[in-house]
RNA sequence: CGGGAUGUAGCCUAGUGGCUAAGGCGCCUGCUUUGGGAGCAGGAGACCGGAGGUUCGAAUCCUCUCAUCCCGACCA
């Protein structure tokens, strides 16, 4: 406990790892890339959860679950997701005992299972739409992995579609990008780009993905959430046919999306400072943490006050009474900032005189005495406005940190002395982006919508040629 | 997979051939304290990552091995 937390300036990846270990939210396990999420950081992960569940049932998803397990033949049948995941696939060879006549893979995500059991249950355009989606675990075999932002096992939600015309799935690819921008900007308090992948980024058996991404505050960018257009492709592959309205036969059009615990390796990178966490109010386990100041001949008073307001708030927020009296109350304002809690309450003998408490920002750190009378309103107001200063904060990071660049030496020096989005036309050939890869070590984020239009007239940052596209280029996670 | 680093009590660290492995934090008991990480007294807790070797003697030297972290390559 009372540990230093590396200074980003020093080392943002210590740094990263210092709040994930100090705040609890995350542990090393045994395995090498796992680890436990501890109570701290499932809760926040609940809020995520809590949330977009609410909103994938508002736009028609209902929550299903498939199995861990899947046959190694199903991996094959799609060409390039097999490509994309088998280098990643663990797979079980041995069960009860004995060699398995078909080793099983586990599941690296859920196309393949769910598409073998979509052809069973649709055969006409009455079975369509179908919306399903899944809260689950994943496994991906990584090399090198870091705790939330990539671990070999993962927490996620993915959702399976199938649609009886292209536009309806384009629709609903769409529609549910829009949903993760939603939350990620109302909920994490996360400004993001939306836009289309390029080849070279897209999902391995995607027609389109299409992503959110966001701006860490070392610069450098996350993906935060995915969204694909999959055409026929997994329909093709497992023969999922319907019987269209005219009395033809046609493949199922699908579209599969998913954010996962990355998410929370998001929330901190995004807003947390050297003091520990910082968590937007919406996503905080606790919003209110009341802090007592009293002295032995004070403590039964101070308690009873503190104890009356905790009463009064319990309604209406999500908070804590820290009463316990072996530790000072310095040590208790460290420790829930360490924790991110948004408000901090600080209330002792003065404040009792004054009728009065003490509210602290834990994003500006700013006090702010109120009357006790006023406070649950405060409170309230307080909570909205950390919400929106920690979204309008990111977002100005991230403009500030945006750059327009119109040649390549721009580009190499960009990313070479400052680092961030850098915003080029690009002509939208393979070569090109690789050599950016290679040579600043950036790769295309998304190609936002509308950039065609942008890009006409432009030529390309690389090569000269005419330009198809504006492309944010970045370092990324 | 390549490069670097690290494994000594729950955590951090000292100990580079020689007495019973040392200190800080945390933990337990008691007292005292409490407006930005409190103090005193007492206490529990370590086969020094593992295996083998060298030696009268190994946390320390040698060999092998395991694990984790960081950087890079790779990567929905």
């Amino acid at each position: 406990m009372a540990e230093r937390i590396t200074p980003r300036s020093e080392s943002y990846s210590d740094w990263y790892v210092d709040i994930v270990l100090n705040a609890q939210l995350a542990d090393y396990s045994p395995v090498k890339g796992t680890m436990v999420i501890r109570p701290r950081g499932y809760a926040v992960w609940e809020r995520m959860q809590s949330a977009l569940d609410a909103m994938f049932k508002e736009t028609g998803h209902q929550n299903a679950y498939f199995p861990l397990l899947i046959p190694e033949s199903f991996l094959k049948k799609e060409a390039e997701h097999v490509e994309g995941f088998a280098p990643e696939c663990a797979v079980v060879t041995h069960g009860g005992g004995e060699e398995l006549e078909e080793p099983l893979v586990i599941r690296p995500t859920s196309e393949t299972i769910i598409w073998s059991m979509y052809k069973k249950w649709i055969q006409s355009y009455r079975d369509l739409p179908l919306l399903i989606n899944q809260w689950c675990n994943v496994l991906r075999w990584e090399k090198r992995t870091r705790l939330f932002l990539r671990t070999t096992e993962f927490l996620w939600q993915e959702g399976h579609t199938a649609h009886a015309s292209a536009e309806e799935a384009r629709e609903e690819t769409l529609r549910m990008l829009e949903v993760y921008r939603r939350f990620a900007e109302e909920y994490m308090a996360l400004p993001v780009l939306t836009g289309v992948k390029s080849e070279a980024e897209k999902f391995a058996g995607a027609v389109n993905t299409y992503a959110i991404e966001a701006m860490m505050q070392d610069r450098k960018a996350l993906q935060a959430g995915t969204s694909h257009f999959l055409g026929q492709n997994f329909a093709k592959a497992f023969d999922v046919t319907f019987q269209t309205a005219e009395g033809g036969l046609d493949h199922v059009w699908a579209t599969s999306w998913g954010v996962s615990t990355r998410l929370v390796g998001a929330l901190i990178m995004a807003h947390s400072d050297d003091k520990g966490l910082v968590l937007p109010p919406k996503l905080a386990p606790v919003e209110v943490a009341i802090v007592p100041i009293f002295k032995n001949q004070t403590k039964t008073e101070v308690l009873a006050y503190a104890d009356k307001l905790n009463q009064t708030l319990k309604g209406s927020y999500r908070v804590v009474l820290d009463a316990d009296d072996n530790n000072s109350p310095g040590w208790k304002f460290s420790q829930w900032e360490l924790y991110g809690v948004p408000i901090r309450v600080e209330c002792g003998p003065k404040d009792m005189q004054n009728n009065q408490v003490v509210l602290v920002r834990r994003d500006s750190g700013e006090k702010l005495p109120v009357a006790i009378s006023e406070a649950p309103q405060r409170i309230g107001v307080l909570l909205q406005q950390i919400q929106q200063s920690l979204y309008d904060r990111a977002l100005e990071f991230r403009e500030a940190n945006t750059r327009d660049i119109d040649n390549y030496d721009d580009l190499l020096a960009f990313f070479e002395n400052d680092g961030g989005f850098a915003r080029a036309a690009w002509s939208g050939s393979v070569e090109s982006e690789a050599r950016i890869k290679a040579e600043t070590k950036a790769t295309i984020r998304v190609l936002p919508f509308g950039n065609e239009q942008e890009a006409a007239g432009k030529r390309c940052v690389v090569t000269g040629e005419p330009a198809r596209h504006m492309a944010i280029f970045a370092r990324s996670y």
